[in-house]
DNA sequence: AGTCCACAGGAAGGGCAGGCGA
DNA sequence: TCGCCTGCCCTTCCTGTGGACT
C-alpha cells in the first residue's frame, strides 16, 4: 500500500491567509496613509541627491509603531527608482541589533559587509576599517544614505565618537558623500546628545504622531484586503486590533503582528473566520514570545542570573514585610553562585555579574534601581517586569536550562 | 559632623581568538 | 609558520557614593 506524503493534509487544507506577507512589518506597501507630510519632508531633503548635490543629516523621531522606519524604506526605494547623477546606496542598520552595534568594531564591520566587503569578526584595527569604509564609498562615486534605526541605542552603547567621526569625514571624501538618518522612538534622545554632535545630525528633523484608533483601522483594513481571504476578518475583529494597539500608543506594527498571529492561530485550530477570542491569545503569544525569545538569545551567565532573582521571587512570595530575601545585589548573588556551584558552571565575578544585571535592566526584562541603605551601604534593589502567565513558561525554559 | 557599609562603576590588564605580514 | 597586533570578555583593583548610625 502506498504511504501518503505527511505534509500533504498542509498542502491541501484551505488557508485564510491571500498574502501572508502583506500583514508583516516588513513589508513595504505601494501607498502609506496618514503619513503624507512626513513623507513628503523627507522626499524634500533627499530631492538634492538626484542632481547630484549633497544633503543634510536627519533626525527622525516618534513612539514605536508610528511609521518611521516605513516611511523612510519607502522615499529610498522611490528615490532609488529615479536614478539620478550620481549613485545613492542606502545601509540600513538596525542599532538594536545585538552583535552588530555593541561596538564601533562590529558597526563599521556591518556597514562594510553590507557593501559587500568581507570583514572578519575580529583581529582588524578599528582604524583599518574607517578607512577601508571610506575607500570604497570614494572609489564608487555614490552617496550613501545610512539609516541608523533605534540610534538612542548605539549612543547608549559606543557613545557619540562614532557618529561623530562618520559626519566629519565628508571633508575628507572627494567623489562621494555620506548622510546620516537616524530614528529613534526615543522622544528626549536628543536632549542628552553632544552639543557638536547635535549639531551635525540633527540638521533637519521630522517627528511623527502616534496613529488615533480611527486611522490605525483603515491601515488595518487596507493591509486586510491583500491580506487574508474575503470574509474571513469581521468589522468587530478589525475593531479590536486597533483599539488594542492604540492604547498601546497608537502602534501600528503591533496592530498589524495582532491580526497576522490572530490569523495563525485560527488556521492552526482549523477555523475559518476570526473572532475575538484569536485575537486575546494572539495578545498574550505575542508579549510571551517576544520576552522569551530575549531571554534565549542571552549568554548562559545571564540566564542562570535571572533564574536566582526569579527563584528569590518566587521564596519571597507571600513573606510580609521586607525580609532577608529582597532581591538586592548581594542576595541575587548568593543565589546566583550557589546556582552555578550546583550546576557546575564557574561563577563570573561580582563586578561583572554587576554589569548584567545593567544589561537585563535594559532588556526590561527587570528593573533595577540603586538604593541607600544608610549605613547599610548602597546596592540595587532588583523587580521583575515578566508577569504570568510569561514567568511560567521563563520558569519552566530555565529549569530545563539548569538541571 | 564624622563614620561606615555594600556596593556601583571606572580603569587597567590578562587570556583568548583571529587577522596580517614577513 | 610565527610573531605581532587587535577586539572582546572577563577579572582585579580601586575610588566614589548616599544615608543610617554614632
Amino acid at each position: 500500500m502506498e504511504t501518503q506524503n505527511i505534509f500533504f493534509q498542509y498542502i491541501n487544507k484551505p488557508t485564510i491567509f491571500n498574502n501572508k506577507k502583506v500583514l508583516t512589518p516588513s513589508f513595504l506597501p505601494n501607498k502609506i496613509s496618514y503619513r503624507d507630510k512626513e513623507i513628503q519632508q523627507l522626499t524634500q531633503i533627499l530631492a538634492p541627491l538626484l542632481r547630484g548635490y549633497n544633503i543634510s543629516n536627519v533626525f527622525i523621531y516618534g513612539t514605536c509603531g508610528t511609521g518611521k522606519t516605513i516611511c523612510t524604506r519607502f522615499v529610498l526605494k522611490q528615490l532609488l527608482e529615479v536614478s539620478g547623477i550620481r549613485k545613492t546606496t542606502p545601509l540600513y542598520i538596525n542599532c538594536k541589533m545585538k552583535k552588530v552595534s555593541d561596538t564601533e568594531y562590529r558597526m563599521l564591520a556591518q556597514m562594510l559587509r553590507e557593501l559587500g566587503e568581507v570583514i572578519p569578526d575580529t583581529g582588524l584595527p578599528t582604524d583599518v576599517l574607517y578607512k577601508r569604509f571610506f575607500e570604497k564609498i570614494d572609489r564608487t562615486h555614490q552617496n550613501v544614505v545610512i539609516i541608523l534605526d533605534e540610534i538612542d541605542t548605539l549612543f547608549r552603547k559606543i557613545g557619540d565618537e562614532f557618529i561623530y567621526n562618520l559626519t566629519r569625514i565628508n571633508n575628507e571624501l572627494k567623489n562621494s558623500h555620506i548622510s546620516i538618518i537616524g530614528i529613534t522612538n526615543d522622544l528626549s534622545f536628543r536632549e542628552s546628545l553632544d552639543q557638536r554632535v547635535k549639531s551635525s545630525l540633527g540638521e533637519e528633523e521630522i517627528l511623527f504622531r502616534p496613529y488615533n484608533a480611527l486611522q490605525l483601522k483603515q491601515i488595518l483594513a487596507e493591509r486586510i484586503t491583500d491580506g487574508f481571504e474575503d470574509n474571513v476578518v469581521s468589522e468587530t475583529v478589525l475593531n479590536k486590533c486597533a483599539a488594542l494597539a492604540a492604547q498601546e500608543h497608537g502602534d501600528a506594527r503591533r496592530a498589524l503582528d495582532l491580526l497576522r498571529v490572530s490569523g495563525e492561530i485560527a488556521e492552526r485550530i482549523g477555523d475559518t473566520i476570526l473572532s475575538e477570542e484569536h485575537v486575546d491569545i494572539a495578545q498574550q503569544k505575542i508579549d510571551s514570545d517576544r520576552i522569551i525569545e530575549t531571554i534565549q538569545s542571552q549568554p548562559r551567565h545571564s540566564q542562570a542570573l535571572l533564574h536566582a532573582i526569579i527563584s528569590l521571587s518566587d521564596s519571597r512570595q507571600g513573606k510580609d514585610g521586607w525580609s532577608d530575601k529582597r532581591l538586592l545585589t548581594g542576595n541575587v548573588f548568593g543565589k546566583y553562585e550557589t546556582l552555578c556551584r550546583t550546576t557546575g558552571m564557574k561563577p563570573l565575578t561580582h563586578r561583572r555579574v554587576s554589569d548584567l544585571i545593567g544589561e537585563l535592566d535594559m532588556l526590561g526584562i527587570i528593573s533595577a534601581n540603586i538604593i541607600s541603605k544608610g549605613r547599610h551601604g548602597r546596592t540595587r534593589e532588583m523587580s521583575l517586569l515578566i508577569n504570568e502567565p510569561v514567568l511560567s513558561r521563563v520558569r519552566a525554559m530555565m529549569a530545563a536550562v539548569f538541571t
